[in-house]
Order: structure tokens, then C-alpha cells, then sequence
DNA sequence: CATAATCCTTCCAGTAGATGGAAGGTCAAG
DNA sequence: CTTGACCTTCCATCTACTGGAAGGATTATG
């Protein structure tokens, strides 16, 4: 498979799986041409980097979910620990961007957004009291 | 008022207030040793942007509330359009985030996380499936 | 068989938003 | 006078790609 097919395959630009291997993620087999080909396996591998990677693991991340895929030995221990402090991660996240929702929905619900200059959120943005 | 004084009072590292300096958010005057020196107009427009990036607004929205701010006939419909474009981001954001959690939460909740190698975050992300 | 379209290659640059560090000038205190 | 804190510029680095140019390889069409 040519690095377009693998692409359509695992969802990734081909772009990005050039990349990939760049950066040391991945090892790819080239033919006489120059051509990089890949088998089933790639695929598999680079469609299970690309479901991590739209669940917010970070490419570090990945690296240790694969050695940990490719290791018959592991303990399912160490998966469940990395994919804890992910989620630890991810909640925080919520939280912060929920606060944000906040305070900015309440700023907008403040603010007339007519011709006129009075602004609520700018006040708000400006440091000036925002009441609960 | 030296960078330093400002960082302390717009809550923002000098380090950054030079990178707005350099990327054109604010202009500084330089005293005769070239030192930057602000005002308090400098301090109010910094914790301005400075609560504007923390509500995740991007340096351009930023130059637009600026100059949204600094314009007395501004209508604040433009300000609640900008807000309101910002907030349907964050909701998706947040909506993302939490798709994301969930479907995280269940792959741990599966996995033993004990010394056996079978676990289904793993399987999870390798694509097998994970029903509701 | 010629040619055009598509696919592949490498390399370089840029994105957002800073942050870290080196090398060196300035200033205030003791 | 020296020490230390503070300031300056400049250059590199981070994450995770993405865009584009220049050019070689392959495939489809006339």
C-alpha cells in the first residue's frame, strides 16, 4: 500500500503520516521507487494513533499506549493509569471552559448589543465588578 | 513603570507583554536607558487582554476588543457578536471535551487495571467495539 | 508512444502563543 | 566598587501539524 491508501485507510493525511514517521512514531518500509509502503499492520497501528489522538492523547501519549499495545506483557495497570490522568486532564478542561461559558454568557446576556456605546462585556473584560 | 511593575500589575509576564509589544498588540514608550515604560492606561488595556485570553479569546479577537474598547462610538452589538461567536466555540469545545470523557470513562471502567495483559482501553482504541 | 493527470518524494516555512536561555547593558544598595 | 536585581535583544524551542514549491514516478488517455 502506497502512503495514500494507508491515508483513506486510517484516516490521517498522508501528511501527517510523513510526519509521523519524522518524528520517530512510526518505521516505514520503502520500495525501489523511494515510495514508502505500508501493510495491514501499519494501518492498524496508525488507526489506533488516530482514535488516541481524536480522544486528546497527546503524541507522547501515543508513544506509550504503542509500546504498550505492542507488549504481550503489559499490565493493563499501566494503560488504565495513563488513560486516568488523561481523563484528570480532560475534566479540568471542562471545568475551566464551563466557567468561561459562564461569565461570558452572563456578560452577554448584560449587554443590549444595540447603536449604543454602553457595553457590559467590555466593562466586564475591563476588570469591573461581575456579580454572581 | 517599568515591564516588571506592569507584569506584577496586570497579572501577565513581562516576557509576554514584550511578545504583544513585538506581534503589535501595544505599542511601549522607551525611556533614554531604553527601557520600556507604561502608564496606567498600558496597565488597564494589559489586564484587559490579559482576562480576555483567560475567558480563551485569541490574540486577533483581542486587537478587535481592543479597538472595540478604545472606540467611544462603537456600537456593542459588535462586541456581543464577537462574544457570542466565541461562546459557540467553547460549547463545542465543550461538548467535545465530554464526548471525549465519556467515551474514556467507559474504556477505564472496563479495564481491570491489574497485572493481565487483556484490556480493553486498548481494544478500545484499536478499534474494536465499544457499545453504549 | 506521447502527454497529461495524479501520486509520490524532500525540504522549507509558517501557524498560535508564548516560553527559555544566552549575552550583555543599567541601576540601586551596601 | 561590587553585587544582585532588573532590563535589553535575539535566537531557539514547544505542539502537532499544514501548505507549498520543486521535481521524480506512475497511471490513464488519446
Amino acid at each position: 500500500m502506497n502512503i495514500g491508501e494507508v491515508a483513506t485507510a486510517s484516516g490521517l493525511p498522508a501528511k501527517t503520516i510523513r510526519y509521523y514517521e519524522d518524528i520517530g512514531l512510526l518505521r516505514a518500509a520503502r520500495g525501489a521507487n523511494g515510495y514508502r509502503h505500508f501493510d495491514d499492520r501499519d494501518v492498524r497501528m496508525l488507526s489506533f494513533v488516530s482514535r488516541a489522538r481524536s480522544l486528546g492523547f497527546s503524541i507522547d501519549d501515543c508513544r506509550s499506549l504503542l509500546s504498550l499495545y505492542a507488549d504481550r506483557d503489559r499490565a493493563s495497570a499501566d494503560v488504565k493509569r495513563i488513560a486516568r490522568e488523561h481523563l484528570t486532564g480532560i475534566a479540568k478542561k471542562i471545568t475551566e471552559l464551563e466557567a468561561m461559558r459562564d461569565t461570558l454568557e452572563d456578560l452577554v446576556s448584560r449587554c443590549q448589543g444595540d447603536d449604543h456605546p454602553d457595553c457590559p462585556i467590555l466593562d466586564g473584560l475591563a476588570g469591573a465588578e461581575v456579580p454572581q
